[in-house]
RNA sequence: GCACCCUUCGUCUAGCGGUCUAGGACGUCGCCCUUUCACGGCGAAAACACGGGUUCGAGUCCCGUAGGGUGUACCA
């Protein structure tokens, strides 16, 4: 690779590599997530690949989840997604070229023989790194006996990673291990795959979990094996749970479609999971334009974050009030269409129309859904517990009186009612609230609602005067 | 055990030797606005893990200690 084609002035390319034994959960999200605010920020591509070489635990549906969680989460990969399995023979290739090369050597020692050798180190307080007996051995005394490939790793010096997040890390070459390639039965192991692909598809920034750090090094061995040149190293902190431990499937780590069926937006989900480990200086509230413009491994901190699911939902609110109403429309419908929530057409229309008051009180799209009860409900009302305390003898009284104020309207906007019900209660020598709180029971069912004045012209004439007489018959 | 990484308000973080009597956000608690709830506005409590250095000067650099995390497979 000529000078001017480095991992650091080439063209951007990321890739992110879930291995496909369950859902996308919010660490493999977030990974992602960095993998392509990179790539999109340089203007490069964003590969995705299937590392499904277990193929005890690789399942079809695992991939289709990954897929369709990164969809959702609007993570748009370039090309199709790579299957590393596909790839076993070209990773064999690779290590017999190791093998020829001299880099690598035939192991002929059984599990057994290094199970009893850990042991044996164990017991005497020694590493329990294996040295292989036949890493200098002749070829003319090798046994006519399935083997492994090993790497051959330097036994003095150092070994040094420049990662981008931390920093220059370096490790005694004794640390490291003569690293399994190739297994007895001619499949390649992760370690080998991994550097085979990465360098095959031309990624030159790899961007991932701080759990492959010390993989960063032994992979380093491989690359330098191959004379290869490395791509640019940035290992990313891990996410813990709300209680500070890891965040693993048990415990707490959801799949991103979980998310979605609580009513978080796509594009909240990407800004929590940027502030995440990254910052730019004090900004919270962002759009994921400004995201791609702004994001740099620089700004990338070292150590873990905690999830919580408080001040996601707090920037949920944020999305869901920012968003503008016919999007937030198109959102709300595709969420209740995924929750079986069937909403015809003029209650739809009547919904879009009262939008507005109704996202300044929503945090999550259920919660839409709930404040929209007085759109979405038939007459007659159950009003529940708070709203029924309103419709009491007195209140039910107040609002019997109100009615034929009410009937004479002379137009039903928000501003004359308000302008009715004002001098209504001047008139009763009643508090507004007085008023208003049996009225919005009476409406919405509920004792808490957009400005009721708004219910009433989202309701119309007609139906607003026939939930009132639900609860106040006129006294005539 | 060994190796590596991490450590600023409850949480996410700003801070890249002096501008830090440490800033913002979420959360919490007051007050204001107000027809409810939100939204919005104002204000309060709340942190540099500990101990040594280096320096005129340390949240910022170095070394220990403690705590946490990750790795240490013929898993990925």
């Amino acid at each position: 690779m000529s000078a001017e084609n480095s991992p650091e002035t080439a063209p951007v390319v990321t890739r992110f590599a879930p291995s496909p034994t369950g859902f996308l959960h919010i660490g493999g999200a977030r990974t992602a997530l960095f993998n392509w605010l990179f790539a999109r920020h340089h203007g490069g591509r964003f590969l995705l690949r299937i590392e499904d070489t277990d193929r005890a635990r690789s399942t079809p549906e695992a991939t289709a989840a990954i897929f369709e969680g990164l969809r959702w989460l609007g993570l748009d990969w370039d090309g199709e997604a790579v299957s590393q399995f596909s790839r076993v023979e070209r990773h064999a290739e690779v290590a017999h070229e190791m093998l020829a090369r001299g880099a690598a050597y035939k192991c002929f020692a059984t599990k057994e023989e290094i199970d009893a050798f850990r042991e044996e180190a164990k017991a005497a307080g020694l590493p329990p790194l294996f040295i292989s007996p036949w890493r200098d051995a002749d070829p003319t005394t090798h046994p006519d006996a399935p083997y492994v490939i090993r790497l051959k790793a330097p036994r003095e010096g150092q070994v040094t990673v420049e990662d981008k997040v931390q920093g220059t890390v370096t490790w005694a070459a004794e640390q490291m291990d003569d690293l399994i390639l190739l297994r007895s039965d001619g499949t390649p192991v992760y370690m080998l795959a991994v550097v085979v692909d990465d360098h095959d598809m031309g990624v030159t920034h790899v961007i991932r979990g701080d759990d492959h750090l010390t993989n960063a090094a032994r992979q380093s061995l491989i690359y330098r094996a191959m004379g290869w040149e490395t791509p640019v190293f940035a290992h990313i902190p891990l996410i813990h749970g709300p209680d500070g431990a890891k965040l693993s499937k048990r415990h707490g780590a959801l799949g991103v479609e979980a998310y979605r069926d609580m009513g978080y937006l796509p594009q909240a989900m990407r800004n929590y999971l940027a502030r995440l480990g990254w910052s730019h200086g004090d900004d919270e509230f962002f759009t994921t334009e400004q995201a791609i413009a702004w994001f740099g491994l620089e700004a990338v901190g070292r150590s873990p974050a905690r999830f919580d699911f408080v001040k996601l939902e707090s920037l949920n609110g944020q999305h869901i009030r920012s968003l503008d109403d016919d999007a937030l429309m198109a959102e709300l419908m595709s969420f209740c269409a995924a929750q079986n929530i069937v909403i015809d057409a003029s209650r739809r229309e009547a919904l879009r129309q009262a939008l507005p008051g109704l996202k300044e009180r929503a945090k999550l799209l259920p919660q839409l859904v709930d404040l929209a009860y007085y759109i979405l409900a038939d007459r007659p009302l159950e009003p529940d517990e708070k709203a029924a305390k309103f419709l009491d003898a007195d209140g039910s009284a107040t609002l019997a009186r109100l009615t034929p104020h009410l009937q004479n309207a002379s137009d039903w906007t928000a501003g004359k009612l308000e302008e009715i019900v004002r001098s209504f209660a001047e008139g009763e020598d009643i508090k507004l609230g007085k008023v208003a709180q049996p009225l919005r029971a009476a409406l919405t069912g509920r004792a808490i609602s957009p400005g009721v004045f708004d219910v009433m012209e989202t309701l119309g004439k007609a139906e607003t005067l026939a939930r009132l007489g639900d609860v106040a018959p006129d006294p005539a």
